[in-house]
DNA sequence: GCAAAATCTGCGGGTTCCCGCAAGACAAGT
DNA sequence: ACTTGTCTTGCGGGAACCCGCAGATTTTGC
């Protein structure tokens, strides 16, 4: 058995190692990345089927890097060791984890102990280990509970990226006044429409900016999640160039 | 002679503390907290004047801080030690550095030495060090190649929170064609202009939101940026209300 | 002190956005 | 079949935005 750990700061990557060794003694090799592009070549070189991954990394991030292993190779296990539980991290996670994939969640402020059962449940018991805080946002984005919808989500992207509404209304193959709509609905949720002026002025937000700064604030989107989409959106228009 | 750290990640504060101990064996005492908030009562309470500062921590971020603790006691002395250059960053302690005090900013990629050499030569010397690649950030901003002024930069903020033309007027005492003008300046810098739509098509970007986004993507603003703006609006509305 | 440069301001227009109203499409439920 | 609900689309108008133009004010350089 071998381990392949992804993470880009030195510390955490020997703490990683030594939790490795410690909770995994019958682990013969443990392989270290330091980003995800060293990650994915490491992981297709040695067929590694356990991977601690870091998300948050500068030359290919964690979730990037989680996809394409996880296209060449469905059944690999992959435990996610990240900072925070943003809210856009956790979408990303769950919006490519294949059917019936062994995988975990855990954050970097858990003990010891919680990483090292981790570690054991997943790779040796193939179970599925999420935080529990983690766990309680991945309820509210998939149950209809004050969460938002995967097509309000894109939306969500496109106005964060800067497109026009007739530009969404292109990519998603709608109307202009249903994008609209889909925007009203999400100002509706993202509770924009507060006024910010004092006395009987009518002061109110720009809402389409609005509505992306407090997705922001609330860890809806994040910067990484923003770069992602900016590629996409690069890649979709070199197509259509072509 | 005492050194506080600063520090939410419990692995990078013991790598700190090490790392003092070698670099400077006349301290007899180093404290630890785990986030701004702490950090500020025991600089407060031991009047700590070395300090090795992380930005970026949850509670109350390194900025906030640092300068709620300058304020206090300008003569502090204090190392920023983060992970990232974030322009955002840069001009956030460029703004609250008092006159004259010794400070510096290292990256927690640099080297080992290059760590100890810091501490050594802000506490015992008082001198400043600022990291090579922070240094040519800090040159672009203040000077004009390229870099932002100070207002442009403040409607920057102003635009990612969501604020209207109006309302930017308003905080800033100009008239609304000049609050326009000024934006374009910002469209202009942030090179927004450009076509998002291929063929003879006409699809522009919503130069609003999109500056925003290129902002994002550049760094120039960032999740800390924004919270504490938002944080600030909220004060200034709350005065007005009163 | 004066000219050049930069900023501030009002006006007017074209565009985009925000959204109420209303009519059609499709699914599900009793 | 009728209702109920959700989703889509068009129309139209009011508001906000983007910006060229042109005059007023301030700053800067020499």
């Amino acid at each position: 058995m071998e381990v392949l750990i992804v993470e880009d700061d030195p510390l955490h990557r020997s703490y990683l190692h030594e939790a490795v060794r410690a909770a995994l003694p019958e682990c013969e090799l443990v392989l270290e990345a330091g980003n995800g592009r060293i990650g994915e070549g490491l992981a297709r070189q040695y067929r590694s089927a356990h991977i601690v991954m870091d998300l948050q990394m500068s030359e290919r991030n964690g979730i990037e890097a989680a996809r394409t292993i996880w296209k060449e190779r469905p059944e690999t296990r992959i435990l996610f060791w990240s900072n925070y539980a943003d809210e856009a991290y956790v979408r990303g996670v769950s919006r490519i984890v294949p059917e019936g994939a062994a995988y975990g969640y855990v954050l970097k402020s858990a003990s010891d102990d919680r990483l090292k059962l981790a570690l054991r449940s997943i790779f040796i018991e193939a179970q599925c280990v999420i935080d529990r805080e983690v766990r309680g946002l991945q309820q509210k984005s998939l149950g209809h509970v004050k969460g938002f919808t995967d097509v309000e989500y894109e939306i969500l992207i496109d106005i964060a990226l800067g497109l026009t509404d007739r530009m969404i209304a292109r990519r998603h193959n709608l109307s202009l006044r249903s994008v609209q709509n889909r925007l009203q609905q999400l100002y509706e949720k993202l509770d924009v429409y507060q006024r910010v002026g004092e006395d009987g002025d009518e002061g109110r937000y720009n809402l389409r900016s609005r509505a992306v700064a407090v997705a922001l604030l609330r860890k809806l989107i994040n910067y990484s999640a923003l770069e992602r989409a900016e590629a996409d959106l690069n890649n979709c228009m070199g197509m259509k160039e072509a």
